[in-house]
DNA sequence: CTCCACTAGTTGAAGAATCAACTATAACCC
DNA sequence: GGGTTATAGTTGATTCTTCAACTAGTGGAG
């Protein structure tokens, strides 16, 4: 086995901050969506999705890929959720394999209010303290990252 | 309550690109490490932090900080390391409700391996892809998001 | 010295994530 | 059609995280 290459120490430097930081964003997100409004935030993401998707539905597939997680991951998830009334599910008449997830009304309506004091810590947090050319940044290599990843 | 000021359409792609590459990124991490060398990325990090540290030593307090992990996760995790024998506990003979953890030389042996095959995923999957003008301004970015949090 | 508030760290229970095993259906190929 | 292989999704056991409660030691004020 080669010597592995090392990154330099402003690599190191930058890495480091993303990684402290991502983590210690992450968890605020997390705790406040929790402590306001009950949700985690792949919860949240969850709702996301299938607010956005054509009738607040998809294949549990389709929204696993949507909200990076695993399949069942996302079994679970959806239990839970399904039990706070926030989603449904139900059969699919195509693929007698397939299930959907609804959001119902009343996980539509947590969402619009879970996603109002959202935007309020994102903002806080992250969009207002980083330079919009920064962010930029961050929006291209992470995209880059998700291409990588997906290449396999 | 008051409006909240959205996200415009490219805050809300470069954030969401964060977000996704983000948790993806992290997952490979996770597992690569963890099917490699049986270690966590949290795992890691307490780790690679002691091994910094002098004496390769830190109080569990400081510990914490340095890894972002809150006090009673460490504790469990440090116990969880300790029993691999990768890292040993004891007690601080300033402070007597105080205690040590130290790396191992088992913990540093591991560490030096897994470090090995850690750098090169972190280079695979973002180092290497992502513009080195964009991973500074990640550097910058995070930093400042790390300065935010601290301040409350 | 004694009281009180604060810090260090651990613990156990409850909640969430991961992994492997499983059921059921679909799709392909001969 | 019959057999094989692949896909959709769930489940239960195990592992990890979080939260609140707890022990124990410190430090300052009076």
């Amino acid at each position: 086995m080669s010597e592995p290459r090392w990154l330099d120490a402003t690599q190191q430097r930058d890495w480091r901050a993303y990684v402290d930081g991502s983590v210690r964003l992450n968890e605020i997100m997390d705790r406040d969506l929790k402590t306001r409004h009950g949700l985690s935030v792949s919860e949240y993401e969850i709702l996301v999705r299938l607010s956005e998707a054509p009738d607040r539905r998809l294949r549990m597939a389709e929204l696993a890929e949507h909200a990076s997680q695993s399949r069942s991951r996302l079994s679970h998830t959806c239990s839970r959720l399904e039990s706070k009334g926030l989603v449904r599910r139900d059969n699919c008449p195509n693929d007698k394999r397939g299930v959907f997830a609804h959001l119902t009304d009343e996980g539509y309506a947590t969402l619009e209010r879970a996603a109002r004091d959202h935007v309020e810590t994102v903002r806080n947090f992250f969009i207002d303290v980083v330079d919009p050319a920064d962010l930029e940044a961050i929006g291209r290599a992470f995209t880059q990252v998700v291409k990588r990843i997906g290449a396999g």
